[in-house]
RNA sequence: GGUCCGGUAGCUCAGCUGGAUAGAGCAUCAGCCUUCUAAGCUGAGGGUCAUUGGUUCGAAUCCAAUCCGGAUCACCA
């Protein structure tokens, strides 16, 4: 190994590792020093201050399975970066404005004759989406309507009265109509309601959130400032632009004619304003990979105004979740609502747990949490274990397995180990050295890169690293423990080894899992 | 068309800062419950790593070209 390296590196040092001969009282050394290390595979602070900004929902519809991708990535993200010592921000930006709400609002007023999500027992966030599905019907009716009166398309979708009384609500709103902002209060707090249930079921958190009814207007300042430096051009009827092209981009506008800014300018308004409140050295966007070329031009923006945080802007793009027919749409009906889907996995880990029949003594409040553990874990894990980057195929026909490579055969591993501590108190002692099996150095060989998984997952903000590597420790316990009693051990010495591997494991089972937002059942 | 991303087993995915026989899970097949929870364990079959060329002692990994798929290039957000 000292002359050599270069030659030994990742996994190939481990498989050297276990077949050389080293003495036996390493391997225990090994382990009880990880063993009295408390803090283990956390680092120290680095005093470093991360936002993190994921979720960023629109309020005009209900959360689908996309968004349940980027919540569990970006709170697993903040997770691990504050393992590995930064202090994080988690934040959210809600879209709560624009003509997206308008529609549904339009619909509402159109259609509701008065019912709230109280009077039909909606949830709020799908009432409301539900006037944004009448509104495209009822615009799709308009325009077929006005093409056989003998209109061209294209002027029955501008001309359609639905669409050209939404336009007029949105004036409105920016002009502060008192019954249009009523309305507009009114609507989204019915949405907030929702998304707090589902926030709170899924177990996504935020220490702020921003609203873009807020934020938008820090755009205009960012313009004029902008203006002053000589960054932005304005054209002769008003409208602002930057010239990109030197970066390989385009021209982007960053200020409509009329004065009003856009979603990239409402964006670096936040981006300041985040600075100034957190004073923070890094900021991440949790945001889909259709927004790539956005974030770019965001950050050429920031360095061009010589934002102080400007280099430390980070996208983190994560590809869509799509079907197996293809990628979800709204207007098919394709879409995989986020509850829906949540409820699902809870129901099926019940149906699991009931045919084992293995928690009969359960109360029911026993019962409800372990079934929310078993199928938020399910989901968890099936959407984490997969490189964030990449585009990930879900069938929500088969449904989501509850063996192999998941959440749950990880909590099954937790939950048996747990139940032979429980038979087994387990007392830390000073031991002889015993020699050691094959199977038992490839724990502590596994237990030993528990760190540098941790760290691997912070530097490439990826937590499939965790996934993969609490799979993989899971899953070397499995096969030690069926092939070797732990309870009936061998010797005295073998017995408190065996203990002492088991207790490690399930710390770092359970210390892994929540880094991913996944807890783990004591009995399953 | 420009830019960016991807193509590895029937399916879903690891591996990609070059290095040992390309690995998991699911599915298929064959075994293991008087013994710490069988949501488990052991084993088998299944691969032209999209194609072609190049660099190298050595390529799934690096480079180039081609084919296929996706994203994006709005006075939408």
């Amino acid at each position: 190994l000292q002359d050599h390296p270069d030659l030994f590196t990742g996994f190939n040092i481990i498989k050297g590792f276990l077949n050389l001969d080293i003495a036996d009282q390493y391997w225990h050394e090994l382990l009880q020093a990880k063993y009295a290390d408390e803090q283990y595979g956390l680092q120290p602070s680095t005093g470093k201050k991360v936002m993190v900004e994921y979720s960023s929902p629109n309020t005009n519809k209900p959360l689908h399975l996309g968004h349940l991708r980027n919540n569990f990535l970006g709170w697993s993200v903040a997770a691990i970066l504050e393992a590995n010592g930064n202090k994080v921000f988690k934040s959210c930006i809600v879209n709560d404005r624009g003509i997206h709400i308008c529609k549904s609002m339009i619909a509402w007023q159109m259609f509701a004759d008065g019912a709230t999500p109280k009077s039909t027992q909606t949830k709020g966030d799908h009432f409301v989406g539900d006037y944004y599905v009448k509104f495209n019907d009822e615009y799709k009716r308009q325009v077929l309507e006005l093409k056989e009166g003998g209109m061209p398309e294209k002027e029955a979708e501008k001309q359609a009265p639905i669409m050209l009384a939404t336009q007029q609500m949105l004036q409105d709103w920016e002009a502060g109509k008192p019954e249009v902002m009523a309305l507009w209060t009114k609507m989204n707090s019915w949405v907030y309601e929702g998304f707090d249930i589902t926030y709170k079921k899924i177990g996504s958190d935020f220490d702020k959130t921003y609203y873009e009814s807020n934020t938008y207007l820090l755009g205009k300042k960012t313009v004029e400032e902008g203006l002053a430096k000589g960054v932005f051009e304005q054209e002769a009827d008003n409208s602002v632009w930057i010239d990109l092209t030197a970066d390989g981009l385009d021209r982007k506008i960053v200020q409509r004619k009329d004065g009003t800014s856009v979603y990239i300018t409402q964006d670096i308004g936040l981006a300041q304003q985040k600075y100034q409140e957190y004073g923070i050295d890094e900021s991440i966007y949790v945001i889909g990979d259709e927004q790539n070329y956005h974030m770019k031009v965001l950050k050429l923006i920031a360095e061009k105004l010589q934002l102080p945080n400007a280099q430390n802007i980070y996208h983190l793009s994560y590809g869509m979740v799509e079907l197996p027919s293809g990628k979800m749409k709204s207007r098919e009906g394709t879409v995989v609502d986020a509850d829906d889907l949540v409820d699902e996995m809870i129901s099926t880990a019940r149906q699991h747990t009931e045919e084992l029949g293995k928690v009969k003594d359960f109360t029911e409040p026993e019962l409800a949490e372990l079934y929310n553990t078993l199928g938020l874990g399910a989901m968890k894990f099936y959407l984490l274990r997969v490189d964030p980057k990449k585009k990930m195929i879900f069938n929500p026909e088969e449904s989501i397995d509850f063996h192999g490579f998941t959440g749950p055969f990880v909590q099954y591993t937790y939950a048996r180990i747990r139940s032979i501590l429980r038979k087994e108190p387990f007392e830390v002692k000073a031991m002889e050295a015993t020699p050691l099996l094959k199977l038992e150095k490839e724990i502590i060989v596994t237990l030993e890169q528990f760190e540098s998984a941790l760290q691997q997952a912070a530097k490439e903000l990826n937590p499939s690293v965790i996934a993969i590597y609490i799979f993989n420790l899971a899953r070397t316990f499995n096969s030690f423990y069926t092939a070797h009693s732990i309870g009936n051990a061998e010797t005295p010495e073998k017995k408190q080894l065996r203990l002492q591997l088991a207790v490690m494991t399930s710390n770092v089972i359970k210390k892994g899992m929540q880094l991913l937002g996944i807890q783990v059942p004591e009995r399953m």
